[in-house]
DNA sequence: TCTATATTTCGACTATTATTGAATCATCGA
DNA sequence: TCGATGATTCAATAATAGTCGAAATATAGA
């Protein structure tokens, strides 16, 4: 993972609203959850979800499909996993710790 | 851990020279650097790195000891270990990923 | 087609954050 | 005690980010 990758998502997850939207799809898993559901759960107003979401997926911390009506939102293991190891890298220089 | 407490540490990590300190200590380990040696790896003016340190501290993600004139920073291990709990808590809502 | 629902875009305002130079504080060695 | 080095504080500036209402876009169903 490059740094300026790991820098956005880290910004991304970096504010209140979008940290708990990302940990309510971590929770909700592969299927992912509606943006009004997300909106249900979160009390934020459309516009800020909205803007919050874009901000996520800009990040690639989330993706989003389109359903009928309804866009899905999914938590993107991967790029936290990549963002994890990003983080830990190297750590104490090899040595055991 | 609480999301106080994730926020303030990932607003720490979201910066670009914070987070090049903080992985540079995550590698130097438990033993710390200096924060002239800091200094020298990075090119961030004295008043800024101070600045960072100080944000990096207060979100615990680094600890400092004074040894003689010198202040020595050491990356802290397990609030990074309870960030990245925090993230992945309750995947998947419980079912394998 | 018309209407209701789901979501995004736009614009304006407020608040927060990063950066730097200059000044200050602290510690060591002569 | 004095000078030099290491590190922090302060003040001012510039840039970025979050919030919300109102308007716009898109889809589904009557």
């Amino acid at each position: 993972m490059q740094t300026q990758y790991a820098l956005a998502a880290l910004a991304a997850l970096a504010q209140e609203s979008r940290l708990a939207i990302f940990r309510l799809l971590v929770q909700a898993g592969p299927d992912g959850l509606a943006a009004s559901k997300i909106a249900g759960h979160l009390a934020i107003a459309p516009s800020s979800l909205s803007f919050h979401l874009k901000e996520l997926s800009h990040a690639q911390l989330v993706t989003a499909r389109q359903e009928g009506r309804f866009i899905i939102y999914a938590a993107q293991m991967d790029s936290m996993n990549a963002l994890i190891g990003f983080l830990t890298e190297n750590c104490c220089g090899g040595a055991p710790c």
